[in-house]
Parts: C-alpha cells; sequence; structure tokens
RNA sequence: GGAGAGGUAGCCAAGUGGCCAACGGCAGGAGACUGUAAAUCUCCCGGCGAAAGCCUUCGGCGGUUCGAAUCCGUCCCUCUCCA
C-alpha cells in the first residue's frame, strides 16, 4: 500500500469535498483495506455516464487496495431518493427494480475490479426488519433536521407534498452503512445530506469512528441543464451502442463538453486546458474536440475499432448528409397494403417513422419528408411499389422499401 | 375532527354556462441557418378526416341544462389554518 498522504492525495482528485479529510488520513494510517460504499438505486436498466465518475473513484480506492462496497437499493429504490426532487418520484415495482439491478452487476465490471468488489442489495438486512427495527431507526432523527435539507424545505415552503417514506429513505441509507460498516461513502454532491445522516447513524448504532463522506461532481445531462438521470432521460448509457453513444455525445453544447472531458477522462486538468485555449483561439474547431471526446468515451466502453466506426457513421450520417449503411430495409408485402399502392401519410404511418397519421401528415407538409431525397410536401402522393424507395423523415430517421 | 383553498394536455399555468381541443410559458417535433453545439427566425404540437367536420379530453362517478372545464351532488387526492 502507498503511503497515506499518497493515498489521500489520488483520492482528493477532482472531488468536491471529504467530511471529513481529517478523519479520512486517520483511517489510511491504520493501514487496513477500507470498506468503501457506494450505493445505487435500479430506477432504470442502465448505468450511465453519470454514474461512472462514481465508478472510477470507486476504482482508484481498488488499486490503493481497498474493499468497494457496491450495494444495489433494491429495497431503497421501491421508496425513491428524493434528493434534489422537486416532487415524490413515482413508485418501483418489485420486479422492475429485481430486473434493473441484474443488469447492474454485469454493467459496473466495467470500470469496478471484480476482485475487490462486493455486490450486495439493502434488502438483505432492510427487508427482515421488523417493525419495531424501523421505529428504532425512525427514533433516531428529527423532523427539523429533515426539513434542514434544502429539497425538502423548499417543498414543505411551497407547500408541494412530502410524503412520510420520503423521510424514511436517508434513514435506511444510512442504516446500510450501518449493516456494512462503511468507513467511507461515496456520492454525488447531491447526496451531502443523505451521506452525513449516515455518520449521524452510524454513530448512533456505537460505531465510533463514522464514515468519511467524499462528494463528487455531478455530470450534467445530454439536455446541459439538469444532473444526468436516468428519470429525466438526458442520460448516455453505458451499454448504448457505439453510434448511439457518440451521437449523444456529439449533441451536447460546447460549453458542456469541458465538464465531460474533466469528469470522464484521465486526461489532467492541465491537458483539458490546453484544449479549451487551442478551442477558444480558434486553433482547433470545438466540433473536433468533440468527436474526440466521443471516440475516447465510446472505446472506454466499447473498444478502439468500434469508436472509430462510430465516428465514422456520423460524419457520413450528418456532416456529409449522406445515408448510413445500414437502413432498415421493410418490403412492401409485409405492409398489408391493397391495391399495390398507398398514401404518403399512410406510408409513413405504417412504417413507423410518425406515431399518429395527424402527425405523419404534419410531418409532410413541414417539408420533413424525402422520397429518394426529394422533398414530398403533398401527404395524399400515392406510393407506388413497383421500384425501390428511400423514405426519409426528419433528419435521422430512414427506411428502405422494397417492393 | 372543524374551516378554507385547490386538482385543466408531458410539465407549469389561464379559462368560471355557448366565441373551448381550451390563452400563455417550458419541454418536444419539422424547416431555414449550421458543426445533429449554442443563438436566432418560421411553422407544428389530442385523434380521425382531402376538406367541411366529427370523436375523445379539463381528478372519478352521477345530475341540472338545448348546451358544462365552467352550475349542483357525491367520492378520491393535495395544500393551508385551527384542534
Amino acid at each position: 500500500m502507498l503511503p497515506p498522504e499518497k493515498q489521500l492525495e489520488l483520492i482528493k482528485k477532482g472531488v468536491i469535498d471529504i467530511i471529513d479529510e481529517g478523519e479520512l488520513l486517520e483511517k489510511l494510517k491504520e493501514g487496513r483495506p477500507l470498506i468503501v460504499k457506494a450505493g445505487f438505486d435500479p430506477t432504470a436498466p442502465d448505468l450511465h455516464l453519470g454514474h461512472t465518475v462514481l465508478l472510477q473513484k470507486l476504482r482508484t480506492f481498488q488499486q490503493l487496495g481497498h474493499t468497494v462496497y457496491f450495494i444495489i437499493g433494491d429495497f431503497t429504490s421501491m421508496i425513491g431518493d428524493p434528493s434534489g426532487r422537486d416532487r415524490t418520484r413515482p413508485p418501483l415495482t418489485k420486479e422492475q427494480v429485481l430486473e434493473n439491478a441484474k443488469t447492474y452487476e454485469q454493467q459496473v465490471f466495467k470500470v469496478l475490479d471484480p476482485q475487490r468488489t462486493m455486490v450486495v442489495s439493502n434488502s438483505e438486512w432492510l427487508g427482515c426488519m421488523t417493525g419495531e427495527d424501523l421505529i428504532k431507526l425512525s427514533a433516531k432523527y428529527t423532523v427539523a433536521r429533515m426539513l434542514e435539507r434544502e429539497d425538502f424545505k423548499k417543498r414543505f415552503k411551497e407547500n408541494v407534498p412530502i410524503s412520510i417514506h420520503e423521510f424514511i429513505y436517508p434513514l435506511l441509507q444510512a442504516y446500510d452503512s450501518v449493516a456494512i460498516k462503511a468507513d467511507v461513502e461515496l456520492g454525488g454532491s447531491d447526496q451531502r445530506f443523505n451521506l452525513l445522516i449516515g455518520r449521524d447513524i452510524q454513530k448512533e448504532y456505537g460505531i465510533e469512528k463514522p464514515q468519511v463522506a467524499i462528494l463528487l461532481p455531478l455530470l450534467v445531462g445530454t439536455d446541459g441543464v439538469k444532473k444526468m438521470s436516468k428519470s429525466y432521460g438526458n442520460y448516455i448509457g453505458i451499454t448504448e451502442p457505439p453510434e448511439e453513444m457518440f451521437g449523444k455525445i456529439m449533441s451536447i453544447s460546447d460549453q458542456l463538453m469541458w465538464s465531460y472531458w474533466e469528469l470522464l477522462t484521465d486526461l489532467s486538468l492541465e491537458e483539458i486546458e490546453k484544449l479549451k485555449s487551442d478551442t477558444e483561439s480558434g486553433k482547433v474547431h470545438p466540433m473536433d474536440v468533440k468527436k474526440e471526446l466521443g471516440v475516447y468515451i465510446v472505446e472506454r466502453f466499447h473498444d478502439r475499432e468500434s469508436a472509430i466506426r462510430a465516428r465514422e457513421y456520423f460524419e457520413k450520417l450528418f456532416s456529409k448528409r449522406e445515408m448510413p449503411d445500414d437502413v432498415p430495409v421493410v418490403s412492401a408485402s409485409s405492409l398489408d397494403i391493397q391495391n399495390g399502392r398507398i398514401e404518403l401519410f399512410e406510408l409513413i404511418y405504417l412504417l413507423k417513422l410518425a406515431p399518429t397519421k395527424s402527425e405523419a401528415k404534419r410531418l409532410i407538409k413541414q417539408g420533413g419528408v424525402k422520397i429518394n431525397g426529394e422533398k414530398v410536401y403533398d401527404f395524399q402522393l400515392e406510393v407506388e411499389f413497383s421500384r425501390e424507395h428511400i423514405i426519409q423523415a426528419g433528419k435521422r430517421k430512414f427506411v428502405r422499401l422494397i417492393p
């Protein structure tokens, strides 16, 4: 193991806050593998780039010889973490949660070292809690302290409902730390409150040296506004196909790109600064820098070759406005059409290029549909199937229609 | 338990008997511009229909009325104050 001071230095890189740094150093000096906790709620089937910020830091701990407890919040996700929310989360069913949890296990090892990772579900200890246990746990915290949280305070003030179970969430998360005797817990900066409750509750349960809370920056989602989150639909999943992943990265704003460089790559801050100043001075084009980022990230979760291919695909489809190679092929005979001809809007609808016939018409009227590269505005145009047609709806939806 | 205020499309939010498929904003879509960035401009944004128009929608269910998002009854949900 590296000397404690050296370890601390590596751990500190890129983190927002450590509570308490002195305590962490003390723990490191004990020279034993620390129990490092990070919890994930399986609220959607995929981990996304936002999670990897955290995973990467966990890996740092592993490289330093510590043990990671990866907690799947199968129990707590049925409540839904209220952190940063302006309303109650919709609850998940047990089936959904289990389904999602399954895929998590496979995905985390794209980053984590399996030798030093314990994957556990918090239903293991929370699921067998009795009513009495729960009441004892709830008694250890007060409503006033709960309302210290900004998100709760805001909702309370604005008369947005807060259910009692949302108060219980942080307590259960804290109890996880008791159950596994966590030395360190990692979380996004919105987890500050939850992680601190963990410290309080651990002490209540007789743990003398409570966990150290390490807060990491939140990755902003593809919308450029909210944190990357499954429930906001602004995420880039780590299992997404290369082209998809690359495309999503290209769609983030230039400004946002810099935080992606910072949080998702191993480049040093100096190297990123250099890229940034080169971009600002016009030495390099921001789009090229973004493509580089795209390749970097796709390569991490797939491989070099796929990453290059994804970039080429992108350039072909968008920069040169060409058709991709793998346009879905639909044969006219599979479409249930009479007389071998059909009105265009009907066709767009049948090909699922628009969700309703009304939308198909609108799309056509607005000039969003091309047949064989020609814009068509007449939604009643009769399409024949005697030969092949390339139908394009919007920028990126293509269908090759064969007789 | 009592008193009051509310529940309108993905979200926020107008509308208080016919002019309401319902103002406006956000989000979303298409087009122009372009680098699938940002900004800007135009258009669209319940369904069906070529159109006229028709159908379904304003928490649920019933009712009054020629006609209801709007009035009445009842139920469900949220918030506030009092206990």
